[in-house]
DNA sequence: TATAATTAACCAAACGGTTAGACTAAATAG
DNA sequence: CTATTTAGTCTAACCGTTTGGTTAATTATA
């Protein structure tokens, strides 16, 4: 027989399901159990307990992105292409798997009070990896020289918040709800962020 | 005698520091009331329960930042003056009263499940200003024809992340923590957001 | 004294976490 | 080949604590 009864992975998912939607204090562990199909004694005995779960499933998450960023970054050339690439993967992933988006939004919120300290170093390793596409950029020539920890938050912040509130802003208007899709959202912030929004 | 002895204000704004630090579930009603200086059952005698807490502490700090925003903005001639103005009242705003920002943001990372109509309402408004700020600004011609949805996104997603780091960038990395003061925010955001970052 | 303000003490529900034991499949012994 | 032990997997039921919320009584005020 193949199959594993029980995969780690399901109860990560549960878990970062639930964590998503209610950060780490409104979270249920009964609740993450109810969602993998499993009695809550069971998390404890695979895992441990709610924060070893949180920390588990922020690690998966933050490496999943960073290594998605890394790989769509490799594979260009120019600074202004690094910046498209990372756009785009950086919206998908965030669209597709809104936890680390969502903790990230959250813990900044709280001023990192919650997130473990190998989960402050992953956000940080995030934050290096834009940073140092922007150097590049400027020593390349093709950007001015604009401060690399505004250019972070400006693509953080923008990406993370319009992707997590696609769906809210689909429901709330309908009719000019904004870039949704990833690549919608990628593309007009590309836009801006490139050229500005000055006439010239 | 003039001093009323117990202000609802002291109690909204112990109410807004804890939901801040800690959102609404991580909030705890007793820690308010400590904070406040007052026994827990005065704050139902006040308020009301936590919900109600919520929304007063919602609609007050909504309402404090959108009508700091239309002053500002009143004032200002231009588009690009506009924005320069905005940036600035919402930067400062952020910075020295974090609930709103630190609310939002949750609310977003959690799909605005806990938010209350009148702030869902209250978050519109205040995107609505900034997007008809932009309108006018590509009607004046000063402005580039840009999506408004994705500039509101822009500014209050960089404006919120970096106000809500500024303290924590400042302790991990002292050397180089980008622009942590208000007015340093705002004229950082304010130059990329308006000329782009691409040399030309 | 009547009313408003305030509190200590209390309560039921919810919560994170534990435990004792049931079930199963494989290994080992007779 | 069968009986017995072993080790891993899984759960119902339980436990102590925390939490939002209430109450009954007390104090201040007019």
């Amino acid at each position: 027989m193949s199959t594993k009864k029980l995969d780690e992975k399901t109860i990560l998912d549960a878990a970062a399901e639930e964590f998503a939607e209610k950060g780490f204090s409104g979270a249920r562990v009964d609740e993450i159990a109810r969602r993998a199909g499993i009695n809550k004694a069971m998390l404890y005995y695979r895992i441990g307990d709610k924060e070893e779960l949180y920390r588990r499933v922020i690690l998966r998450g933050q490496k999943g992105m960073h290594d998605a960023m890394l790989k769509a970054i490799e594979a260009t050339h120019t600074a202004p292409e690094t910046v498209a690439a990372m756009l785009a993967v950086v919206a998908e992933n965030a669209t597709e798997n809104r936890l680390t988006p969502s903790i990230m939004l959250r813990e900044i919120a709280g001023n990192g009070k919650t997130l473990p300290d190998e989960g402050l170093q992953g956000m940080r390793k995030l934050m290096d990896t834009i940073s140092s596409m922007v150097t590049m950029g400027v020593e390349e020539g093709s950007f001015r020289s604009v401060d690399p920890v505004t250019l972070q938050f400006l693509v953080t912040g923008a990406v993370f918040t319009l992707s997590l509130t696609a769906e809210m802003r689909r429901r709330l208007s309908p009719e000019k709800p904004g870039p949704v899709t990833p690549s919608e959202i990628a593309e007009a912030l590309g836009d801006i962020i490139c050229n500005g929004i000055v006439r010239r």
